[in-house]
DNA sequence: ACGTTACCGAACATGTTGTTCGTCATGATT
DNA sequence: AATCATGACGAACAACATGTTCGGTAACGT
């Protein structure tokens, strides 16, 4: 990739998360991320065609970092029977949500956060989607699977709001007490 | 309450459900909504200054039907041990959320979603927190009634997303047996 | 040194925003 | 029924955002 699009690409990235640390997701113009981007206009639009592919790119780019090709691999899937990969897997995304903890924030605080948390959501069902074999609930699969990744996310999104103020492995175990994993996987 | 400022009050409710089940709030302009509601566009201004306040007007207005007063008193409120009050509560909530349907739908399915969760959250928060008076958890009450709250929130949107297929009290049941509350209410 | 490619910046038509104001119609009140 | 207050209308306004175009310039990769 050309220098000259990593460093515009960079400067929009940056410019756009100052943003999002002010105001809220909707109430941004393009040529506010222009400015403080300090762009050409057709330069923006040679790289994103809308404000939400950019909320999109820049999505993709956490998550890439955030869900590593280890973290979801079948191979470091634990079929043992307890739950410690799920714990471990839990605290790896917290460790590296942690790590770009400065784009999140300004994502998260604002209506943005929307957006974010539906490819969130989409990532974090197919993890644990391998993990629901059987349940011991008597309520549906789906049910279950929504409520495993809607309850997760929701409990990132309060982390993140309260400065991640316990560390990532206390997080996540407060959440597989919390969650009755033990009830529910296999 | 003037009749002409209920008509057109209503005209604009109305019309903004149905612009909020075609697109995106983000996407909705002021003068789509006018054109939508057929009235005057300073008649709008003098309404609501903005789409936000028409947002927080219109979640306002279904909360209050939701969330009635019985439904938060206190006098309702079981202290006897088991958690059949919360259920019924959880019941009676979806219910109410049923028959509003019709807007619920279109505010849900797009990003407005965040402000009307935030709003349906602080008073999910304001309920759940009078049955949290201790846990067998060994997690903080904040992290837990933030769990609470956040996952039937979830398990709200999802239902509502998926056609509200299983029925109120089932899926307060279901809800019940997933989250563990005999776990963490007294 | 070369050709390629990205950025610049100005200009443009189009649409949105929020406000103002005189006019008219509909409401509440007696 | 007559009156008065109030809300809706709609046109007009400046200010700004949008998305696109295009010729010129500079930086890149090889």
């Amino acid at each position: 990739m050309d220098r000259r699009q990593q460093k515009t690409r960079g400067a929009i990235f940056r410019a756009f998360s100052t943003l999002l640390e002010i105001k809220r997701y909707g109430n941004i113009t393009i040529q506010e991320i222009i400015d403080e981007a300090n762009i050409g206009r057709s330069t923006f639009y040679a790289h994103f065609d809308t404000k939400d592919e950019l909320l999109r790119a820049m999505c993709t780019d956490i998550f890439s970092h955030v869900f590593s090709d280890d973290l979801i691999s079948e191979k470091t899937h634990d079929f043992s029977g307890n739950n410690n990969g799920l714990e471990t897997k839990l605290t790896h995304i917290l460790h590296h949500l942690k790590d770009s903890e400065k784009n999140i924030v300004g994502i998260l605080s604002c209506e943005s956060g929307e957006l974010f948390m539906k490819y969130f959501k989409g990532y974090l069902t197919e993890m644990f989607s391998k993990y629901l074999n059987g349940t011991n609930v008597n309520a549906p699969a789906d049910f279950v699977l929504n409520h495993l990744v809607g309850s997760f996310a929701e409990t990132v999104k309060w982390w993140i709001d309260n400065s991640m103020k316990y560390t990532p492995e206390t997080t996540a175990k407060y959440y597989m007490e919390v969650s009755c994993v033990d009830r529910i996987t296999d």
